[in-house]
DNA sequence: TTATCAATTGAATACTTTTGCAATTGTTGA
DNA sequence: TCAACAATTGCAAAAGTATTCAATTGATAA
């Protein structure tokens, strides 16, 4: 019945994977919002929508509140911003790493010289 | 032809959500490995494994070499340790939280009161 | 060269997730 | 009560991923 901790992992991980979940998340690192604001920001189907914030909801990574006819989202800790923090260093440096690649490719035989678009 | 920055994001959290993954990024966190050895401490099927390695290594966050008849990776770079770390702190916040939770919902009258089972 | 072993690739099948439409729920104001 | 609006759910079609087996590559040693 227990579930092992790296396949906790995984689906977690698989849980953030989708473009939608991501911008959701940021945006609600930046506050709680109403799904009426989520949706213009995000500008997809509400429907769609609603199914990856029901994602999120069932990993209870955020909660949602009614207020009268809005629902309200939030995230449900701190952490979760400090996980997002984590990946964007980790992109960046990557990024960065594939730049720095394909400048090597281009310039085959330059040893140190700048290039000027370093 | 730039990849937004939420989507590649998200294909970054995606690559991660595998068991197998998991299980490989975790053990290559103690150090380099041979493939062999992977397959050993993972259990399964050698294509199998080399289909999420190749995963792993079109992402850019391992790196492969051989030597001889046998083939070693590594992870790309130390940053990936440090995401592993902040998903674990996430995950047993969340776990903690969902047990908690059932807690309460076991015994709806409580209300401070120790069960013997925290 | 050929046999052998480690690892990888290709390709078909099975599986899971996403999407978008229609139908539904919940709430408010007329 | 009924109309109107926000958000959600159900569901079928489409898109994307995983798994498996057979075929292949690369390296070594006989």
């Amino acid at each position: 019945m227990a579930v092992p901790l790296y396949q906790a992992k995984a689906e977690f991980f698989r849980m953030l994977g989708h473009p939608v979940r991501i911008r959701v998340l940021e945006l609600l690192g930046e506050g709680p919002q109403p799904v009426r604001s989520l949706l213009a920001d995000i500008g997809i189907e509400p429907s769609s929508l609603s199914q990856q914030l029901a994602v999120l909801r069932r990993a209870g990574i955020v909660t949602s509140s009614r207020e009268g006819t809005n629902v309200t989202y939030e995230l449900a800790g701190p952490d979760v911003a400090d996980l997002m923090r984590a990946a964007r260093r980790i992109l960046t440096e990557m990024l960065t790493g594939q730049a720095e690649l394909l400048d090597e490719l281009r310039e085959p035989h330059t040893s140190g010289a700048p290039t000027g678009r370093a």
